[in-house]
DNA sequence: ATGAAAGCGCTAACAC
DNA sequence: GTGTTAGCGCTTTCAT
């Protein structure tokens, strides 16, 4: 069976076929008026039976407008997943498509630059950007951000009280009456890294205890990239009995090299987490963590978007000044999670 | 703050300013010979500069290859985020750019189609169709179906063994001594709901027991329209004990229900679920379920996805006729996964 | 009411 | 080596 792949149906086909031109098959889809309501009918019988749809990118690269939200991501990992089903559910019940996109080269810096250049202006009609590095505003289509990176960034935003979460995690540790607890930082160039450790230094000054820098590393929110740091930390002296680590995944990681270590979790060592993730439910034993609304999160940079879109369309149209979140930043709560990765230390 | 959107930089803009053609930049872009290096680094120079990239959709539109592969979900639920994981974990490293695209009426039938219509030939080099109801092969590019139609269809597909997945499903609550136990069907137009429903038959012909009707309801895979389900068969003179779910979502539904109608999971009701999604272990308490490797699934279908596009390409660069999987049929494993949702029967 | 033609951004023949 | 031209599938003036 080598190769038989029918031809896509194009609008010249149908035209052919119903014996009219292109503009007037164009014109029946796209609902214009001033066609005969019997060749109306009839073209749309054509169409029916030889099953065409118009391409989005032909259409788009003419009219430079698609009806789609593009959600752009380094990567399909759990963050962005529940971004997506957030971003799903925003979109549902309107008539814009959503497409999520992942180039192939996300390790390069400056994936964002590249993917909003690629798609923007013919395939998509705004985007939505997850843990974007650098983000120059002035792009050619409108553009919200989540979890962004450090620094100004004159994009609209939403992200969570990453801040807050941390202090919470490191308290919920002090608590139960830790007072050596390891910090597992994230990508030092996401705001959210930034936060989250100045929550863990915040905490710690909270309860008068200084940082031990032997006790701060950095996971870049990945989950292989726990083990040495883990391991390093584990082998100290004098040993955390608490690890606070800046996601979920990087938490997944520490679990990962505390089962290679033979060291027992919450017994030997407390572990927490941070973004409740679905994944976080189903370590052994279940991960404390800090819970952000991450589909919350994905729902309100669609939100924002479809300000931004309405905003942008023609005059009259234009949404009011007070128009909910559109250039704004917009920040949703965190929540403590105790599940069973936290236990008071045994010394 | 009334619009400023920077407008696109195209590959008209790059030619100007290096004072080239279009034709040359092209060329440089896409690295023909026939260049002087003196031009090309000019060029590229100044595309860097203009941080041009090439449109994805003009270049897709002339090329008729982009690079791109697409994965075409009805929506973005658990089961397609769990695929969508996989697909890109298959991609990573090679040259091709993954995207999910879903488009506003999933609900209207015929979604497989008009997506693949919309995107094929011109944006998308080959697709992956998540639970696809009607797939007439005969696509104008390579398509793989996971967890499609019941029937025949010629296209090459990946599932799980959903048959034996619910055998054992049953078998646990066999095992645990339920002999009421009821069952909540998935999608009718989709074949692993066809055999995990005929797996509940067979486990329970297996011990003897007869298939009650009353016992029987379908949730579609969702979970809110499990509700009233669950509810009509908790109302019985002779209500089940446990409640066999075809997919986690409406397992999850059933957990809401029971919740609601003030019934213990799992000292009044053992309940099992189907999938393993990430949020199953998320329940109260941890849902007991059958796992399919869902992520497996979706690199399968990469990798078949890539054969037959190998396969494709010029002659002499043709795989063999033993290329793994193009057009075959692949058949992942399914496991039980005991949690908190299942014990003895009361009575 | 309908069609012819231009053009969106790009690549590929083919000239020069 | 580089530019010119055509055309991918579509929408949109502008004629007719």
């Amino acid at each position: 069976m080598l190769r038989a792949m029918a031809q896509r149906v194009t609008i010249t086909d149908v035209a052919r076929e119903a014996g009219v031109s292109v503009a007037t098959v164009s014109k029946v889809i796209n609902q214009r008026d001033g066609i005969a309501a019997g060749t109306a009918t009839h073209v749309r019988a054509v169409v029916d039976r030889l099953g065409y749809e118009s391409s989005l990118v032909a259409r788009g690269l003419r009219s430079h407008r698609t009806g789609v939200i593009g959600v752009l991501v380094a990567e399909f990992e759990p963050f962005s997943s529940e971004i997506l089903k957030g971003a799903g559910a925003a979109l549902r019940g309107t008539e814009h498509a959503l497409l999520a996109y992942t180039g192939g080269g996300s390790g390069r810096a400056g994936w964002e630059h590249r993917y909003l250049a690629r798609l923007s202006g013919t395939l998509i009609d705004g985007a939505v950007l997850v843990t974007p590095t650098v983000l120059h505003a002035g792009t050619s289509v409108p553009v919200v951000a989540v979890d962004p990176h450090a620094g100004p960034g004159g994009l609209p935003t939403v992200d969570s009280d990453n801040l807050h979460g941390a202090v919470l995690a490191v308290r919920h540790l002090l608590g139960l009456g830790h007072r050596r607890i390891g910090f597992l930082g994230g990508r030092a160039d996401l705001e959210s890294s930034r936060l989250r450790e100045a929550g863990y230094r915040a905490a710690l000054a909270e309860a008068g205890i200084p940082v031990d820098p032997a006790l701060m590393h950095v996971a870049e929110y990945r989950r292989d990239a726990a083990d040495a740091p883990t391991a390093a930390m584990l082998a100290l002296a004098d040993p955390p009995t608490a690890l606070f680590a800046a996601n979920d995944l990087s938490a997944m990681g520490i679990l990962d090299a505390a089962a290679r270590l033979g060291v027992r979790v919450p017994a030997d060592l407390s572990v927490i987490g941070f973004d409740d993730v679905p994944e976080a439910a189903a370590t052994t034993p279940p991960l404390t963590t800090v819970r952000q609304e991450i589909q919350g999160l994905g729902r309100a940079a669609v939100g924002m978007l479809l300000t931004l879109l309405g905003a942008e369309g023609p005059a009259g149209e234009r949404a009011g000044d007070d128009a909910p979140g559109a250039g704004q930043h917009l920040r949703l709560p965190t929540q403590l999670v105790v599940r069973g990765t936290t236990a008071v230390p045994r010394r």
